[in-house]
DNA sequence: TTGAAAGCGCTAACAG
DNA sequence: CTGTTAGCGCTTTCAA
């Protein structure tokens, strides 16, 4: 291993100043007054020694260990969290902080993640990050009080730690207005049925923009299963299969939207041209390999990553505070990416 | 935040012992005799204290963080990262070792990611694993050879620094010995067309498996392209239309036998009755949402990532020799996952 | 079998 | 404006 690396001791001692003066220098401490000539000098001799503070003696000394623990729920299925941790992780170096990962698995029910969370706070990270697989209410493990703590993509069903999550209904919206920019009014919606807050925010968006364009609702053009490509693949099936079906299909996900396309082509119908269809997440996997490519809307997951560990660093720093942001989630946009799966509707 | 915490003092206070000996009662130190009677008088008092060590102190003590850094290309992009991830960090919970993840862009040529490492050595991690994002041969920064290090889908090209891949010959070999095993002789290979050990390991178990069966190659049956969904699905277009055609499809990857399905279902082929296909990779996302589930081969990630931290901790017990690992990388098993995309052929 | 005490490298009173 | 110095909580040598 490489030789003992040089210490405060030692650019001290090369800079012919003390290790306070250093220490000062180093960590621009405020209210501090150092000469311009000294400051230089002490720098120079860091450089030229390829100082590096101790982590462990700062933060022996200090109290902080610069950690944040990251709580995140399967990470290995979902390329999500993926994104959450790269925006984590970049917000993270901005600060020169690091982040400490633990994965964990989906808690059913109202079980928590006491046992991580505890993991985390014995490994003294500064703060917790707590990220769901997907947008929903928790219940928080009572741990999570010992540190600040950030929610990513769930909402704190007792409203004390601040949250951050999708704008589902916006997303929806974009979704749904763009498929009526394009000329549609009969656009059928295949829905999730599980109790989320996606399932009810998408639908609302999508309420929204047959409302303001004064577009009747007709419950036909309305269904909903499990959020899956076989369930959606059914749906479509029969939406598609009735003499007035619609021109165009919002689907709650990509994976109900490649269902649908299967649908499509069994049926006969060409993407776009008979049939546009948008999707919702955005999962390179599935959007940019189905032909034609898939026009969805894509999570924010990167940006909540970025905005929670931002808002961690300065609920530390007390410039943010706590009670204000914990009050209502903070909603952050879900943008429309347009690929090849819309286009005007043919009798149009 | 919570009260502050007790200290090794406390503890030994409460149980009437100096802290030297709670020190060697907690760590389980060899070479020192403690009375039974005296050790668990220390346990209890931790217990009821709710003592927990000073990780910044043990580590400025000791110089050891009891952190691993990972440092992984494209976390975001690739599920696979998440499966490395998850085994590197059940492996390091193991042995109370926590995983610190830098997040990298994929480096072309032979850019190295010397920065990054050294980020992970300021923060005075205990050892680091590097992470590719695929099976390939890579430079290593100079300052890894500060810190032990085990490589995870790539190999050293200078042969210093252990590492593991997976087995892509014997993956192969499994998937084609599967086809052969169901019936097919005419049997067609979807290749990639970059350079890379996965490109020649696969191929070289199609062939084996050939071989062993007395099976003669066929130029025609083989075609390589971009590993991509379109340009599988123009191989496969191509290659089904021939009279001759094979009756199955064994493809480089799960992205070109989505290509695959396509250019079946163009053609009036059902899948697996009329054409068998078998992938390589398990993408989930695909193979499981796929008309009929694909059987495919599945990428050892998690068992690299586990094998990648229980191999670091051997090295930095002493218990195994670097130089002997790093002469030639581990291989780890790719298993066969069966779905539904394989049958005997009709003719047969 | 147990204990006293010397630091690990750094920060931050406090003094000059 | 700069320096002296006392610990942060723990491990470990050495002595008892």
């Amino acid at each position: 291993m490489a030789v003992k690396s040089a210490g405060i001791r030692d650019v001290a001692e090369l800079a012919g100043v003390s290790v306070t003066t250093v220490s000062h220098v180093l960590n621009n401490t405020p209210h501090t007054r150092v000469a311009e000539e000294t400051r230089a000098r002490v720098h120079n001799a860091a450089k030229t020694l390829g100082y590096g503070p101790n982590r462990a003696a700062q933060a022996l000394r200090t109290n902080r260990t610069g950690l944040i623990g990251l709580l995140s729920e399967e990470i290995a299925t979902t390329p999500h969290a993926g994104r959450i941790i790269l925006g984590a992780q970049n917000a993270a170096r901005e600060h020169d902080l690091t982040l400490v990962i633990i994965n964990t698995e989906r808690q059913a029910g109202n079980g928590t993640h006491q046992g991580d969370v505890q993991a985390l706070i014995d490994r003294q990270v500064d703060a917790v990050l707590y990220a769901t697989m997907y947008h929903r209410s928790v219940s928080l493990p009572p741990n999570l009080g010992e540190v600040p703590a950030v929610l990513i993509d769930s909402t704190d069903r007792a409203g004390i730690v601040p949250a951050v999550v999708p704008d589902e209904v916006g997303g929806a919206v974009s979704a749904v207005s763009h498929l009526v920019e394009a000329g549609h009014t009969r656009i059928g919606f295949l829905n999730n049925d599980d109790d989320v807050p996606a399932t009810h925010g998408r639908f609302a968006g999508y309420r929204q923009v047959l409302e303001t364009n004064r577009i009747p609702f007709d419950e036909a053009l309305v269904a909903a299963a499990p959020s899956e490509t076989l369930p959606g693949y059914g749906l479509a099936r029969r939406m598609l299969d009735s003499a007035d079906r619609p021109t165009a299909l919002f689907c709650y996900n990509d994976r109900m939207a490649m269902g649908a396309y299967r649908a499509a082509m069994e049926l006969g119908l060409s993407i776009p041209d008979d049939l546009s269809i948008v999707g919702f997440d955005n999962q390179e996997l599935i959007a940019a390999n189905l032909f034609p490519g898939l026009t969805t809307v894509a999570l924010p997951h990167y940006e909540m990553g970025q905005w929670a560990v931002e808002t961690l660093v300065q609920l530390l720093h007390g410039e943010a505070v706590y009670e204000l942001l914990a009050d209502k989630p903070t909603l952050l946009d879900c943008p429309l990416v347009v690929r090849d799966s819309v286009a005007a509707p043919r009798n149009h």
